[in-house]
DNA sequence: AGGCAAACAATATGGGTACT
DNA sequence: AGTACCCATATTGTTTGCCT
């Protein structure tokens, strides 16, 4: 299995008119990548710039970004030809990375533009670097620039930032620099496909923590009935657990509960509700173990939003009655 | 019927990070 | 300039049950 690690660079419109005009929001201009083996040596790369159909004049600050100018692109092969031949570059033994969790978005986006096979009609999965950066260097949580990450590793910088190739060639040495095998574990999902079914839908188990992302529901209601997102079946040995709290939201977008399981104790579950690229509702729930402390913040979130809720009540209700009273 | 409050929903806003 | 993601809070609207 090789990694590819690959790098785009895009333009959008210039102004509010050529925006409105045009359904592709994000154009590509580049792609810059490194083929790694499974030890992570580099193996092959890929570069090239791509002649824009679309966007014909560089947006002001992505200009001064990425340092690129419609000149240079004038002669360059048009993005079907680049970007099948990136593709046929990749072989078919691989898993995409990148900094960040827009590229294979994008990627497949432009794809679609141009009405090219797709490059999977399934969710991808890939590893997301910026992430596993976290997850090796730091909280598992923050999300950095490549360029601190390249600081903070001590990488060489040789190349300018910003570049689809010299970002691709960064990505791919703080990759090599995670030893840990377990890091390799924590892979990202790309949801521009979803799973149209639930076969296949995705379940995957972390050290800590267990994801599942669900299949395309047309509407809210029919998502939050579903049994399989309703299920609390604890995510380490799928025995039937104990709802300590119901599903409860403060927004209608995030539900959190409590669960135990006899043999794994207190398990925090979230649900997110989210929009597919279709306008659709999908689901991604995640569970892990918790602590004490973990579930008393999910009571106090509990009752919090009870309290927030009954004195705003009680507030509203005051200022009615001292205004029929006509105090002030 | 009308008033009230809790609960439930949905949307809006503003903070942060990142990416081009 | 724009997008995506994450968080938390605020605002507004609807439903439900209970009271007078």
């Amino acid at each position: 299995m090789n990694y590819i690690v690959f790098d785009l660079e895009w333009n959008q419109a210039a102004d509010l008119r050529t925006r409105l005009e045009n359904s592709l929001l994000f154009e590509i201009i580049e792609i810059g990548a490194i083929k790694l083996n499974e030890n992570r040596d580099q193996i092959a790369d890929f570069h090239e710039l791509i002649r824009p159909q679309v966007f014909h004049t560089m947006n002001q600050v992505t200009g001064d970004l990425i340092h690129i100018n419609m000149e240079q692109l004038a002669d360059c092969r048009s993005f079907p030809e680049v970007a099948a031949d990136f593709l046929k570059w990749c072989g078919s033994n691989y898993i995409f990375c990148t900094w960040g969790n827009l590229d294979l978005t994008e990627l497949q986006r432009n794809m679609d533009y141009y009405h090219m096979p797709p490059v999977s009609q399934k969710t991808i999965k890939y590893y997301d670097v910026q992430k596993l950066f976290s997850i090796a260097f730091e909280d598992k949580k923050s999300r950095r620039t490549l360029q601190y990450a390249v600081d903070f590793l001590e990488i060489k910088k040789d190349v300018a930032f910003h570049r689809a190739y010299a970002d691709a060639y960064y990505t791919a040495k703080i990759l090599a620099q995670i030893t840990q095998t377990k890091v390799f574990d924590n892979y990202s999902f790309d949801t521009y496909h979803l799973p149209q079914n639930k076969s296949e839908e995705i379940w995957i188990c972390f050290e800590d923590y267990a994801k599942y992302i669900s299949r395309e529901f047309p509407d809210k209601s029919t998502a939050m009935t579903d049994q399989k997102v309703l299920s609390t079946k604890c995510f380490l040995c799928g025995a039937k657990t104990k709802k300590k709290i119901p599903w409860f939201t403060n927004n209608g977008k995030h539900y959190y509960t409590i669960v135990r399981c006899a043999r794994h104790g207190m398990i925090k579950e979230k649900i997110r509700l989210r929009k597919s690229e279709n306008d659709q509702i999908y689901v991604v729930k995640t569970m892990k173990q918790a602590n004490p402390e973990i579930v008393q913040d999910i009571l106090n979130k509990k009752s919090q939003i009870r309290n927030s809720r009954k004195e705003r009540r009680h507030k509203s209700s005051r200022e009615d009655s001292s205004s029929t009273l006509g105090l002030p």
